[in-house]
DNA sequence: TATTGGCACTCAGGTAGTTCGAGTGCCAAC
DNA sequence: GTTGGCACTCGAACTACCTGAGTGCCAATA
């Protein structure tokens, strides 16, 4: 068990490291909070704090940084969540203002969380995989291409064009569509594949082929859902920061454009207090987000949490702040979607 | 009129800059190249070409580098365009094949565009003002509100949810729907909005508010065609290259994300040879991109260019291979439109 | 007149030595 | 358990110096 005072020395640590990006020593610690002892005792405190691996020292002589470990301790135990400004509560709730559609709502989250945070955020579309259909729409739009349209519960629109190797009779495509809105209306995702497999019996013989290529597509675009999607919003922050990761920003940058590695980061993580879940330095199994820390918060729709949104940015972070502000963005866009 | 020779030595220069990123002095200009004559003659070129402002040296005594103008001679005189080798051409047809929709071939073609140029690639989404209406649909997705999908021959697809005031109609919306169609197809978008004026007086009295919202909604779509698109790819490649900006890359990521002063930049500019149209550092009016150059070449469909795509880069950057790159890829997405 | 070798000069960048000070660990004393 | 004291460390910042690639200019040359 770390005693108390431990634990608040390893605050101000943290905090006195974040505000003034210098590694820090055992005087100005006491110099600028109140312990109540003297630098001597605050240097055995941290001497076994760095037999705990909560802090470090870059080099033999100079002030301590904080550990993944250490920052780890301190959102769990030590961080209040800091309660956002009246200013920013109002930015929030101008920002969510007039979007009426879902990329739109979207969109506008994505730049907000950025500028809240002076991070780069990210929102994950919608998953697929948990919503229900709520309708199917099948386009001609030209002799043998067929538009087809997914509408979620989730607000989510999925379209893909379909190359059919033939020209197509319109009434067929009403008739396909009618009844695949039969079938599926209010279907969750995951079940659409069984429901289709025996679907072309119902139509005759000569048009099974055309039937099967509709609902090949379909399947491929419920089946893949692995087809997520990110937007981001905020790069530059990034390059702001740059001092904050050795070496070089491009690694970063690079995995953030790699969807597929910021999709199976943020799916894996757990929520923790207050439905956030972070992922600290190397925490993440990515080499190249070794010095990065990632904050995410599920939104929901109908009391179903249907994706996630967040920030990415340096494990020298403020937790606290960000923390607070991916919270509150996620509840907004959840309010926001409820209409 | 600059003499023959001079512009030999300007050759030289920027591509040994461009080659080996230093300064470069008349010593090694004459070891690296066969002028035939003593770098003492080379010095008094260099001299020259400096009163012309096409190189400057960054210090008092060190080698010359080109300025903007410099480049600018370059690109217009001297620079031989690459041909493509045959490892790029492959790379090339291979990303073609297979992609049907307008979405994914552009993604596609981004993404290879950052990969042969080793830059931020960008493409324009086909402009809407341009285009001619194909087809519009209008999807009722909730009690009250209405999906409203413009598709237009050049193949984008834009979508926008109405939301009105109060119950509607199936059948109703289903009217509209094809007396837009028949009134619309095969119209340009820029006449659509004259077209619609008078179009709620088709309907009884009682209809024409909702009638009225959803023509306001297609009108918005239409007209507010400043909602061009541009996709990026390859942001990474700019922080691999941070030397290159002095300061830093922050702003330059900025104006890539603001995707107004990209959009004006690239709209404004002139083709020039070969299709492509080229800003070379300051040419370009943005403080921001001050140290950036972008390449960009104008794709077509049924013979009209309908957007455009390109890299951007510092303004030391390969031009003879970017432009080629930027015109391959431009000629191959206007071929993959044509089907 | 264009070219050349020679020469004095410049200056960024690297190396080496020095100092400075914030920081540490340890210990004896309170 | 806390404290003051003390010797020690070591990165950062400053200085001085040197080196070498590069320059401009000039007088001699072809």
């Amino acid at each position: 068990m770390i005693p108390e005072r431990s634990l608040e020395v390893l605050r101000a640590i943290v905090q006195d490291y974040i505000q003034t990006k210098e590694p820090v020593g055992s005087k100005s610690l006491v110099e600028r909070h109140q312990f109540g002892v003297s630098s001597a005792t605050i240097r055995n405190e941290m001497a076994m704090l760095e037999e705990e691996e909560l802090i470090h020292a870059p080099h033999t002589s100079s002030g301590r940084v904080p550990t993944d470990k250490g920052y780890r301790l301190f959102v769990d135990r030590l961080g209040e969540v800091k309660p956002l400004s009246a200013s920013e509560k109002a930015a929030i709730s101008n920002f969510m203002v007039g979007s009426v559609d879902l990329d739109e709502t979207l969109g506008r989250t994505v730049r907000l969380l950025s500028q809240l945070t002076n991070q780069v955020a990210m929102v994950q579309y919608p998953s697929l995989g948990r919503a229900k259909v709520r309708n199917i729409e099948l386009i001609q739009s030209a002799d043998t291409r067929v538009l087809l349209i997914l509408i979620t519960d989730s607000g989510r629109i999925q379209q893909h064009v379909i190359e059919l190797n033939d020209s197509v009779d319109v009434e067929l495509i009403g008739e396909i569509r009618s009844k695949l809105n039969v079938a599926l209306s209010g279907i969750a995702l995951a079940e659409v594949a069984g429901l289709l497999t025996v679907f072309a019996e119902g139509f005759p013989i000569g048009n099974r082929v055309q039937v099967g290529l509709i609902v090949e597509s379909l399947l491929d675009q419920v089946d893949a859902n692995r087809q997520e999607k990110i937007i981001l919003a905020g790069t530059a922050n990034l390059a702001r920061r740059e001092e904050d990761f050795p070496g070089s920003i491009s690694p970063v940058l690079e995995a953030i454009e790699e969807q597929v590695v910021l999709l199976k980061l943020i799916t894996e993580m757990q929520s923790e207090r207050h439905g956030v879940s972070l992922s600290i330095g190397r925490e993440n199994p990515f080499e190249s987000l070794a010095n990065a820390s990632v904050v995410v918060s599920g939104y929901e729709n109908q009391g179903n949490e249907i994706a996630k949104l967040g920030v990415i940015g340096p494990t020298r972070m403020d937790y606290s702040s960000n923390i607070s502000a991916v919270r509150a963005v996620a509840r907004y866009l959840t309010k926001a979607l409820g209409n």
